[in-house]
DNA sequence: TTGTAGGCGTTATCAC
DNA sequence: GTGATAACGCCTACAA
């Protein structure tokens, strides 16, 4: 008379033959101290966790119905939906996880990628930001979500994890960069990329972006239409591609803006020729170019070579406001003003962009909104939706005083 | 003679009876499609992950045996290990974890928990800086990270996971509060709390902190040495441990420095008669006590109070930095100069801090440190070792120019 | 040291 | 609709 309520309620008595599956709990198994009594343990047993059994049993049906109750089957009777929902709020009755994904196949767990280098970065904004727009969306659903620091000691253990069937998905942040090389997962799970691949082979998987190049463009324009004539920009890396495009969209922006509007500033510089850091303007209604690394200091570096080449220059676009902060500090030190010899328009709107001085009039990129698309998007795919190789957000030019 | 390789080596031939456990796959479980041919399918069947008992079989080796590999078991004779990790290898084997978990008790995961209210908070740098550290000290080990988010309309929903068994573990960051209201888990799952809790109740869980007290005792001397003699600061909430603490600290240390050292600015305000916003000065060498929210608005007010007082002052000491940007702002509004007239000191040592105008000095919590060891103490509560209540991290002052 | 076998808590396939 | 029951992939006492 031991076990009350344990075994299935109306169960047939006695099915045992081979196999004999039924309840016979092993469960010695915190080994150790040997003889009966027992002062020696520490952790008083958490009264292991209600199974789906013994709601089963509470309820008078059948694991079966139990576990179609918890999964919203439509095919139970209301009455022993009832019972059971009532049985599992009596015990409290949480599912395990690892049984179910083990018997379903699928882990209702999604990965978030990050490369070790972007995590040692202090804190960055851009990422965190991310990583909150993940986990806001993802909360509401029955995803979990598994953050992963892909090692750089040990590069395959990611790889590993991912492809061993441990998650149903996963998203792949790699800063601001084009570094796909997780692209090749794309084969044995859906994954979803924060940031456009930089070499746009079709077939590379599924990424969410903002539209660098607009938002770029639109930057130029915003100068010029505040009496801006003689442009200049400090571009990020060209191997990545927020460095391309977001060149290439100034670019087109004050090339497009001066021919339908004003005078001035014409067509930007050659793109092909300009390609190289040292790149030397070529008209004088030329965009100015010079690189950086979107660090502040080759902001300031970048910033003091322009001033250098000693053709006039009024506004200042940057590929990130970090460059933005040591450009103002370079014109700064070169005698001048922001905005009033040189605006000064960024990219990000990072936490120090509105916090600066002056503040920071930027490209303002919805990296929360990102991160949940990201989420969205993955989840759709995992479900076997279809969905869109490249989504687009848009961005928004946030003027404060630098410009 | 089919299935070549898959029943283990020496396996006696024939072990049917009752139960016959052998392999044999159910598996058509992705329904639909009848017919035999397939222009209908989608997914290639990623050629399902090898499990262990494939590799047992490869190995030449009983299950049993992998699993004790696998598990680092040290009764495993070299040669077996040998064939084992050969198999592994070759057929790219990887643990599944649900699979694991079932069968041992122990999930490997350790949940990282926040309120929705924290997570909001566009970027929080500090809260950044934990995740990242609890994810960088996590990579070297089997354990995996999960993410919650306290979702605020279904409080329980965490909750429930974490008393379900999910987790082996959890990491709960209030922000830099003393909300502690995770503290009931404690009795079901090891945890481990970011910040000292406001209820000093000696039951209530591990922690992890910084030494508020004397970072802020350290700032105080600084001013000190600095030849500062009228200091003010302005604190956080007082129903917020970093609120109190500092506050107690920044009193401790003008208090003491001045009386071991120099010559004015006597002891503290008396702590008790001063806990309410409006506190007006007592004695005219006494620390001046604002308070703020640790917004730089309020950092602002609490300044402009401070200076509506009429009292000489030639030093604040802010709660945080933000409100110390605030300070700052409202000092120059007042047509004085930072460190000039007032010397200001912040703390938190937040992004901001080092880029602000002039650049602040403040002190530096080990944020990134302070993640990874929550990380470490709660891996060790998880393998029973025996862990201090409280760990204190160490702080540092950096000096910059805005004292 | 190694193998055998039963069970971990769910899901899902079938009959009823 | 509902209930048996066989996996899911791995761990582990126990036997050898």
């Amino acid at each position: 008379m031991l076990r009350a309520a344990v075994p299935g309620a109306g169960a047939p008595a006695d099915r045992r033959r081979g196999c004999e599956r039924g309840r016979k709990r092993r469960r010695p198994r915190s080994g150790g101290s040997a003889g009966g009594g027992g002062a020696a343990a520490s952790a008083p047993e958490p009264s292991a966790a209600p199974t789906l059994e013994a709601v089963a049993a509470l309820a008078g049906v059948s694991r079966a119905t139990v576990s179609r109750v918890v999964n919203g089957s439509p095919k139970v009777k209301p009455a022993a939906a009832e019972a059971v929902h009532a049985a599992i709020a009596e015990l409290g009755y949480v599912p395990n996880r690892a049984a179910r994904s083990l018997a379903s196949r699928r882990t209702q767990a999604i990965a978030l990628v990050v490369p070790e280098s972007v995590a040692r970065v202090f804190a960055d904004p851009f990422f965190a930001s991310i990583v909150q727009g993940v986990a806001l969306a993802l909360a509401p659903t029955d995803y979990t979500l598994t953050m992963l620091i892909e090692s750089e000691q040990d590069p395959g253990k990611t790889r590993r994890y991912l492809a061993g069937g441990n998650v149903d998905g996963a998203i792949v942040v790699s800063h601001h960069t084009g570094d796909h090389s997780f692209a090749e997962l794309n084969r044995s799970l859906p994954v979803v990329f924060g940031g456009r691949p930089l070499d746009a082979s079709a077939e590379s998987g599924y990424s969410v972006d903002v539209d660098n190049v607009g938002a770029a463009a639109d930057a130029a324009r915003h100068l010029i239409a505040r009496g801006r004539r003689h442009l200049a920009t400090i571009a990020g890396p060209q191997d990545m591609p927020p460095g391309v495009d977001r060149l290439a969209g100034f670019r087109a922006g004050a090339g497009a803006a001066s021919g339908a509007g004003a005078s001035a500033a014409a067509g930007a510089e050659d793109a092909g020729a300009s390609a190289s850091a040292g790149a030397a303007g070529m008209s004088g209604a030329a965009v100015l170019v010079e690189y950086g690394d979107f660090s502040p200091a080759s902001g300031a570096a970048a910033m003091r070579r322009l001033l250098e080449r000693g053709e006039p220059i009024d506004a200042v676009f940057t590929a990130n406001d970090q460059m933005a902060l040591g450009a103002c500090t370079a014109i700064r030190d070169a005698g001048l003003t922001v905005p009033g010899d040189i605006a000064v328009v960024g990219f990000d709107d990072d936490l120090s962009a509105a916090t600066a001085s002056p503040p920071l009039t930027t490209v303002h990129q919805p990296s929360v909104e990102m991160g949940a698309e990201m989420a969205r998007i993955l989840v759709r795919l995992i479900e076997g939706e279809e969905v869109p190789r490249l989504t687009l957000l848009p961005t928004r030019l946030v003027v404060r005083a630098s410009s």
